[in-house]
DNA sequence: GTATATTCCGTAAAAAATACGTAATGTTGT
DNA sequence: ACAACATTACGTATTTTTTACGGAATATAC
C-alpha cells in the first residue's frame, strides 16, 4: 500500500522534509443553518477529536503550510485564513504518545523513545472560514472520521485542542469588529436575515436587524439586487453581494463596524 | 573562558537543551522624552542590528522564554508581554550564515553545514513595554552594543527584523484603543500631559487634551493625587496614579477606549 | 379571502464624540 | 513688586453616532 509507504517514512524521517518542533494547527470554521461549526478529526483508535494540524515543509513559509493543510481536509482552494497565537508548552502534548504509537501501529513500526514526532512541538494557530457546503471533509490517511461539530456542542479533544479552538473564537469575535465576515460563509447572494443571523451566531447575541443593515449597508461591503429569494409561504426577501473591491479592502485597511 | 564554553557548547549541542526551527523575537518598546524607543543590539563584527532573540528551552513555555529573553536583556521582572505574530518562511534568515558564522569564529569553531543554528527558524514575535530609565541594556556575550533606538529612525537591521519592529508597532496601536498601556512606560506618578503625550507619541498623532483626559479619567484607570509636579518656571501639574486593580481588569476583559 | 410568518423600512431620543477659549499658576528677569 | 512667559486646568455647546422601537407590505396555504 502506497499510503503506508508514505507514513512510514513520514514517522522514520518527517525530521528531514519537515521543521522539528513547529507545527500548525488550522481551526476550520464553516457556518450551516443558524449554527457556527467546525471541522474536526478523529485519529483511528482513539477516542478524542482534534483540529486539523500538521507539520510545515522545509520548502514552504508557514502560510503556505497552513494553507495546504486547510485544503487537505476541506479540497478547497482560496481560503480566508488567519493566524491567531502560538502555543508551546512542554506538557501541551502530554498525553502526545497515544497517537503518534496508534500511528507507528499502522505503519507496522515501533517507534522509538528519541522520533522527532514525540517531541516537544509549539503550534502555530490559525482559523479559516469556509463555505460549509462546498467542504468535502476529508481525513488523513490515519484518520476515522472527520465531520462537522457545533462550537458549542464540543465533543472531548486532544490535548490543548479545546483551548485553541476556544482561542480562535475571541479571536474572530475580536476580528469581526475591525474586518468584514462573510465571504466564505454565505452563498455567493444572501438576504438581509441571513447575514443577520451569521453576525448573531458568531457573536452569539441578538442584533437589532434595522441598526445592523444600515450600518453594514453604510460600509459600501454588501450591494443590493434586484432579485429576491424564494422562501415559501412569506415575503420574499432581496438578495445581496459582497462588493468584493470593497471587502477586499476593508480586510486590508479596517473598518469599524460598531455592532 | 567560561562565557566561551558556553557559547561552544550551544553552538555544537544547543539542540539538546533548545528546541530547534522555533525562535523568539521579542521587541523591547521603552518611551522617553516623548519619542518611542526600541531596544536593539549589535553583533560583534556585523554592522546590522536585532531585535532580541532567542531559543526557547526543552523545560519552558513560549512565554517563560520570552520573559527569559526579555530579563537577559533588560534586567527587569515582571514585564507586560504580548505575543502578536509568527513569522516564518524559508527565506527570512537567508542571510543567516553570516552572524552565525561570526558566532563561530569567536568560539573558534568552524560552524558545519549542518549545524542546528543555521536552520530555517519560525519565529515568534512578543513586544513588552518596559520603564525606560530602568533598564540595564545587556547584549548577549558576543554583543557589540545594546541599545535604545528611536522607533521613527531605525538602524539597518537583519533578517526581516525590521518587518518584526512595524508589525510590533501596528499591534501596539491596535492594542492600545482595547487595553491599557502606561504602566509600564511611565514613572509610578505621572501628569496629565505625560500620559497624554505618551499616547499621542505612540498613535503618531495630536490628541485634545480636554476630551483625552476626560475619557482615561472616565474609565476609572487613573487616580487624581493632591499632589503635583515641580516643573520649572510653570504651573505645577497635579500627579496620578494608575488604579491598578480597575488597570488589571482592563487588562484582561478589555475597555473601548475612543480616542 | 383570511391566517400566518416573514421582510422591510424610518424617525425620535439618548448617548458619545468633538470642538473650542479663557483663567490660573509658578517661575524668571527687571 | 510686577510683567512676561510657558504651561496646566477645565466646562459647555455642537455635532455625530448609536440606540430604540412599531406598523405596513408580502408570499403562500388553506
Amino acid at each position: 500500500m502506497k499510503e503506508l509507504e508514505i507514513l512510514r517514512d513520514e514517522i522514520l524521517n518527517g525530521h528531514n522534509f519537515f521543521l522539528r518542533n513547529v507545527s500548525i494547527d488550522n481551526v476550520i470554521f464553516g457556518y450551516h443553518k443558524k449554527e457556527l461549526k467546525v471541522l474536526l478529526q478523529r485519529p483511528q483508535g482513539l477516542n478524542k477529536w482534534t483540529v486539523s494540524g500538521g507539520y510545515i515543509k522545509r520548502t514552504e513559509t508557514i502560510e503556505e503550510a497552513a494553507i495546504r493543510i486547510a485544503r487537505e481536509r476541506t479540497g478547497l482552494e482560496d481560503l480566508y485564513l488567519k493566524q491567531f497565537k502560538a502555543f508551546g508548552s512542554p506538557m501541551r502534548t502530554a498525553d502526545t504518545e497515544i497517537p503518534i504509537n496508534l500511528k507507528g501501529e499502522q505503519a507496522n513500526i515501533k517507534i522509538e523513545k528519541g522520533n522527532w514526532m514525540l517531541d516537544y512541538f509549539v503550534t502555530l494557530g490559525f482559523y479559516t472560514l469556509t463555505e460549509f457546503d462546498m467542504v468535502k471533509p476529508t481525513g488523513e490517511f490515519n484518520t476515522e472520521e472527520c465531520k462537522w461539530f457545533d462550537i458549542f456542542n464540543l465533543p472531548s479533544l486532544l490535548f490543548d485542542h479545546k483551548l485553541i479552538i476556544e482561542e480562535a473564537l475571541i479571536s474572530l469575535r475580536l476580528h469581526i469588529y475591525h474586518y468584514p465576515i462573510g465571504y466564505k460563509l454565505l452563498t455567493e447572494k444572501f438576504t438581509l436575515p441571513e447575514i443577520t443571523s451569521l453576525y448573531e451566531t458568531i457573536l452569539e447575541k441578538k442584533l437589532d436587524d434595522r441598526n445592523f443593515s444600515k450600518k453594514l449597508l453604510a460600509t459600501g461591503i454588501i450591494v443590493k439586487l434586484n432579485e429576491r429569494r424564494y422562501i415559501g409561504p412569506h415575503r420574499s426577501p432581496f438578495l445581496y453581494v459582497f462588493n468584493k473591491i470593497k471587502y477586499d479592502e476593508a480586510l486590508k485597511n479596517g473598518i469599524v463596524l460598531a455592532i
